[in-house]
DNA sequence: AGCTGATCATAT
DNA sequence: ATATGATCAGCT
């Protein structure tokens, strides 16, 4: 699938997968459906990346770099609510000085297509249906919030105090490990000064803020968000 | 039940 | 090791 060359292209293809079971769209995508997530956490999200036509690999981007559009998939349990947070990206922990206004935090928040998908766990994952898509941009006051995390958590790092930040910290955007264990290393500033080493950490949006982007929509757009009553 | 810290798969 | 895609699982 090619990358849509436009934002009303990458909507109009949300919109075809909407209400489809992730077995339809992996049926049609050749992808075989896992019995299970446990090991393979990521299996939604490359899928519906895959079916959208985002650019695939590792790189520190957004999903659709050329329409400057961030993809997440958004598992949704009874009631709306997001079920987990939402990762962001990495957090740069060697104490480089950074920016908010060219941080990749708000490169990826600038504008993102949530894509949320029933994530019950009493939901078979094949069973699992798509929602509908919707493009969301941070208010003024969204993003002030979220640069003032983001801000509290880089002044720690760049001043060797990364290991008193725990994922308590942040009212909407918070630092949790990001790593293939605990035993993972990355180079970080000491707090003497001196090179240093610790856990990766990885930026995420905790649920409550999710929770308000899906209300708003909620509240934006007219129902009957008709949700499939399982 | 919700949250924090830990973990899994894959590509480069 | 670093980045992507995230969810898991233990503890409060």
């Amino acid at each position: 699938m090619l990358p849509p060359a436009s934002v009303s292209e990458l909507l109009t293809r949300a919109g075809e997968i909407s209400g489809m079971t992730l077995a339809q769209l992996a049926a049609r995508r050749g992808f075989a459906v896992p019995p299970d997530q446990q090991r393979h956490k990521g299996w939604t999200g490359t899928l519906i990346e895959s079916a959208l036509g985002a650019v695939s690999g590792s790189q520190p981007q957004p999903d659709f770099p050329a329409l400057g559009v961030e993809l997440k998939t958004l598992p949704v349990g009874r009631g709306g609510r997001p079920r987990e947070s939402t990762y962001v990206c990495v957090a740069p922990v060697d104490g480089r000085p950074q920016s908010w206004a060219t941080s990749l935090v708000r490169r990826k928040l600038t504008c993102v297509l949530w894509v949320p998908v029933e994530g019950a766990a009493a939901i078979p994952l094949g069973e699992r249906r798509i929602g509908t898509a919707f493009l969301w941009r941070p208010t003024e006051a969204e993003e002030s919030q979220l640069c003032a995390d983001w801000a509290e958590i880089m002044e720690a790092i760049t001043i060797g105090e990364l290991d008193r930040i725990s994922a308590r910290h942040g009212k909407w955007l918070q630092l949790r490990p990001k790593a293939a264990d605990a035993r993972a290393r990355t180079r970080a500033p000491g707090a003497d000064g001196m090179p240093g080493q610790t856990l990766p950490r990885g930026f995420y949006l905790r649920s409550a803020f999710t929770a308000r982007i899906l209300a708003r929509r909620s509240a934006t757009i007219r129902l009957p968000a008709a949700w499939p009553g399982r």
